[in-house]
DNA sequence: TTCTTTTCTTGACTCATTCCAGAATATGGG
DNA sequence: CCCATATTCTGGAATGAGTCAAGAAAAGAA
C-alpha cells in the first residue's frame, strides 16, 4: 500500500483506506462497519484515529457538508468540488468551474493568507428532483 | 422589527435576531448568552427554534464550516462567501468574486438542480499568520 | 529476537443539538 | 378590550458524533 506517507502500515489503517476507496462520501459510521467486515474486532477508536491520521497525511480528505456528518473521500489533490443534495445528502463530484488551481482569489482577503478554496454546490439530486415535482 | 415573515413576534425571536445582527458569524452558545443578556429566562431551546424558524423564513443565514459548530449572519441575499481562519477559527465575509449570481454554474451538474453555491476560503487570518511566522 | 515507540482497545465522557409534555403567549374574532 | 386557539416557550431528559485517557498490543529498528 501506501507508506510513502511515513506511516505504520497496520491493519486497521489499510482497512479503512481500502473502506474510503470502495465508498466515496461515505461517513464514519459507514466506514466503520465496512471495516468491520473485514476485522470485527477493531474499535471505532481506531478509524476515528486512522481517518485522522490519513487526512493528516493527504491520503484522504474530509468533508462535512453543513447539517451532516463528516464523510471521507479518497479523491484527492486535484482541487474537484462537490454537489450536495439537500433532501437526500448524497453527494457528487464536480470538477472545478473556473480553472486549474483557480477559486483561489477572493474578491477581497481581509488581509488572510488563503490556501485553498471549498466549493458547494446545493440542489436535488435527480431522484429527489423528479420525486418532488410529481 | 419584520413580521412580514408570518411569523409572531415574541421577545426571545426578537432578541435572537437582535442578538444576531450584533455578533456575525456568532455561534449558538454565544447567542444564547447576548440573549439572556437581555432576557435572561429565555431556553436554549427558545433560542434553538427561533434560529431554525427565522433561517427557514430567510431572515437569518446558518453557516458551518468543517469542524465548527453552527453559526449564524444576518447578511443574506447577496450570495456572499467566506474566509475562515484554519486555527482561531475567525470568520470574515467576501464578497463574490466571480460577479452576481455566478458560482452557481458547475462544470457538469450530473443531473441535479443546483440552487446555491457556497464558497468557503480556507486559510490563516492577519494574526495567526504572523503569529505562526514568528 | 528484543526493545522502543506508535497504535489499538475499552470504556467513560463531553457537548451541540434534538425530543417531549405541559405551561405560557401572540393573534384574530367577537 | 377580552377570549379562544394555535403556536411557541420552558425545563429536563435523551441522542449521538466525536474525544479523552490508561493500559495492552503490535510495527519497525537493532
Amino acid at each position: 500500500m501506501l507508506r510513502d506517507a511515513a506511516l505504520r502500515v497496520t491493519r486497521p489503517r489499510v482497512a479503512v483506506l481500502t473502506a474510503v476507496h470502495a465508498h466515496p462520501h461515505a461517513d464514519t459510521d459507514s466506514i466503520i462497519r465496512a471495516v468491520r467486515m473485514e476485522l470485527p474486532k477493531v474499535s471505532h477508536q481506531a478509524v476515528y484515529d486512522s481517518l485522522h491520521t490519513l487526512t493528516m497525511a493527504g491520503l484522504v480528505r474530509r468533508i462535512q457538508p453543513s447539517g451532516s456528518v463528516a464523510r471521507y473521500e479518497s479523491r484527492i489533490g486535484d482541487n474537484h468540488h462537490h454537489v450536495v443534495c439537500r433532501s437526500c445528502g448524497t453527494i457528487a463530484d464536480v470538477d472545478c468551474a473556473v480553472g486549474e488551481v483557480p477559486c483561489l482569489t477572493a474578491s477581497d482577503d481581509h488581509g488572510f493568507r488563503i490556501d485553498e478554496a471549498e466549493v458547494v454546490y446545493w440542489g436535488l439530486c435527480p431522484d429527489c428532483s423528479t420525486a418532488q415535482s410529481s
